[in-house]
RNA sequence: GGUUCGGUAGUUCAGUUGGUUAGAAUACCUGCCUGUCACGCAGGGGGUCGCGGGUUCGAGUCCCGUCCGGACCGCCA
């Protein structure tokens, strides 16, 4: 086309020189606008757009397309009395994600559509270019589409042609980009650690990755680059950060992926007073950056009274519903169910005596269901004209009723919901009750931001099937300074430097001071059962570097994932993820994982045992 | 490893006690339509009811097995 206008105007041998100019200088203007950019003021300018039709609507005599790109959506108009026979024919032969390119000019709209960005103008279309054909896609490109996650997850390529997902990973870019300006601006510098690694049987299990050179050897990809980062600080690089990618290889849950992406952090000489104000005030310029809210600085709260207040070590504040201890009004509270409890403990459900006996009887049924595995649960209902009324009646006059009342600071109009147990298991299934009757109440309101820091965590944890302890959080966090006594008489009594930060009832971030001392190091692996050689072959490379000179340090690690979704108000994590895996640890897409072919695992000294 | 729910048109779903030719919406195709924007109207095509076996005169429906997917428990230092 461009050649043919030349020809009119130049000689062959210009042309000819033209052409090796053209070659150095031309370049395809595929478009000069987006789709979301045009507006009144541009009216009557020449524009050249490209972009995937969203849909066409043929009504005769006009032919208006939706033209879209990643920045929103512009219609195109073709109609009988300005465009082309041939062109009108060619918009006709638009199907849904053809990817097309068109000149022409922008004009007023005859009726205007308020509801989008760009509705008061439409492109008259002079010329139109078919770039690529589409096939009909299996599920409609649009904000509410018909797809199921299935299919979408196959054609996640178009899924992410639809606003909602492609909204929630520029909001992700955005979330990053505000935690890489405010750490470096504290002076943190981003350093990458070894995805090859070496495997450790303490905590989750990991991915491995067989060695080819080094036949019978194996790498492991990180759980976190944990050992690395605290290497860097005897480096000296006393302020690190990272994005970076993790990998365990345990069962998934909607908001769990086998590779999940980390703000990795750690410095060095400070103690937890310095990790907690640093990271308080990255998460503070991440609400404001992001969300535009501010909050008061975080409230701070043990492990120990989490557990007690809220049955979790992750609460969420936005809404009350503390747990009250319920003790009998009068020596024992003749009712075997209590009496023979470890602990009874309630929370008041403020409005909720309208309940019905079938809601409340649905609630029972709920605690009861083998997910939760409550074996029971007594409600007291305090209706608003005074009256009590409990569905242990039997064992309860009104004053016990009212005593009970006092103790869980309930009015009229509330309802309490009572569970006695073992205390551990009891705390655990009224906190499962308490979210699941936030949730009902419409109280964990997604626009509305509650951090706070947990602290004071066990160091040590019993594990109920071998009897041994573990590592709460994992075996480099330094118990509490003056505890080291305690740690030979009473190992599960002794607390850690170690720290999470919570929001909205999601752990979004935890860490700790770490053991910075080889003998310390040392005992911590015998207390984890660790033989003096298990401890040399896996760590030896981290305490001998504890001999040149350590710095005292500690740090942090924020789940990406989580902390988006959370910003983002929403509670899946796989929507913030380009490309995520399914409940079952594949990709869907690219279909993987996938067998190897003999010759592969041959080259990697493998040989399989599938059994039958 | 376990519990539980599901698999029917390209897609999302309905399908009664087991009983005629398996439906709806949407998407798709054709035609009509002078301002649409979830356009509208008329018509049309589209099904191995996940797979295998069983019960029955007869199975989308009941039974057994199996595969796949979702949610959850265990697990996730």
């Amino acid at each position: 086309m461009l050649e043919k206008i030349l020809c009119c105007c130049y000689s062959s041998l210009e042309l000819e020189l033209l052409h090796l100019h053209l070659f150095f200088i031309a370049r395809i203007m595929y478009r000069d606008h987006t789709c979301g950019e045009l507006r009144a003021s541009h009216i009557s300018e020449q524009v050249i757009l490209s972009g995937w039709v969203q849909k066409t609507r043929d009504k005769g005599f006009v032919i208006w397309a939706d033209l879209r790109d990643r920045y929103g959506i512009t219609q195109l108009i073709f109609d009988e009395g300005r465009s082309s026979k041939e062109l009108l024919e060619q918009a006709r032969s638009l199907g849904r994600e053809f990817v097309i390119q068109v000149t022409g000019t922008v004009i007023e709209r005859a009726s205007k559509n308020p509801n989008m960005a760009t509705g008061d103008i439409e492109v008259m279309v002079s010329r139109l270019t078919i770039l690529n054909k589409s096939l009909i896609p299996p599920f409609t490109i649009e904000d509410q589409t018909d797809g199921g996650e299935d299919i979408r997850m196959k054609y996640r390529y178009l899924d992410i042609r639809r606003n909602p997902v492609k909204n929630n990973l520029i909001f992700r870019h955005k979330v990053v980009m505000e935690v890489r300006k405010y750490l470096s601006n504290e002076g943190f510098i981003e350093v990458e650690t070894p995805y090859l690694i070496k495997s450790t049987p303490e905590g989750a299990r990991d991915f491995v990755v067989p060695s080819r050179m080094n036949a019978g050897q194996f790498y492991a990809l990180p759980q976190s680059p944990q050992t690395f980062k605290q290497l860097l600080m005897v480096g000296g690089m006393d302020k690190y950060f990272q994005i970076v990618k993790c990998f365990r290889d345990e069962d998934l849950r909607a908001d769990r992926q086998p590779e999940f992406t980390q703000i990795d952090c750690e410095m060095a000489f400070i103690e937890q007073e310095d990790i907690l104000n640093t990271f308080e005030g990255l998460t503070k310029h991440l609400l404001k950056a992001i969300k535009v809210v501010e909050v008061d600085d975080f409230p701070r709260m043990t492990y120990d009274e989490a557990m007690e207040k809220y049955g979790n070590d992750k609460p969420d504040i936005r809404f009350g519903m503390e747990f009250c201890p319920l003790t009998p009004y009068s020596g024992s509270f003749n009712f075997s169910v209590f009496d023979e409890a470890e602990l009874v403990v309630g929370i008041t459900a403020q409005g909720c005596a309208e309940y019905t006996r079938k809601q409340i009887d649905a609630l029972v049924d709920w605690v009861k269901r083998p997910q939760v595995g409550a074996s029971g649960l007594v409600w007291i209902k305090y209706s608003a004209d005074g009256a009590l009324t409990s569905s242990a009646n039997k064992f309860f006059d009104e004053t016990h009723l009212k005593h009970f009342s006092a103790q869980m600071n309930a009015q009229p109009g509330d309802l309490m919901l009572v569970m006695a147990g073992k205390t551990d298991k009891t705390r655990t299934q009224l906190s499962v009750l308490r979210m699941e009757l936030a949730q009902r109440l419409g109280l964990r309101k997604p626009d509305e931001f509650a951090p706070l820091w947990v602290i004071d965590f066990p160091l040590l944890e019993l594990d109920g099937e071998t009897g041994h302890y573990h590592a709460m959080h994992h075996p480099f966090t330094s118990p509490k300074p003056g505890q080291l006594a305690l740690l030979a008489t009473n190992p599960g009594a002794v607390k850690a430097n170690a720290y999470d930060l919570v929001l909205n009832g999601n752990e979004i971030g935890g860490g700790s001071i770490r053991i910075h001392d080889k003998e310390m190091q040392g005992t911590m692996f015998r207390l984890l059962g660790f033989t003096p050689e298990e401890a040399k072959a896996q760590f030896g490379f981290l305490m001998d570097a504890f001999q040149y000179g350590a710095p005292p340090h500690g740090g942090i690690a924020f789940g990406l994932d989580r902390l988006t979704a959370i910003l983002g108000g929403q509670e899946t994590i796989r929507d913030f993820i380009a490309f995520p895996k399914n409940n079952s640890g594949r990709d869907v897409m690219i279909d993987a994982p996938a067998p190897l072919d003999d010759k592969q695992l041959d080259e990697l000294h493998l040989k399989l045992n599938l059994k039958a």
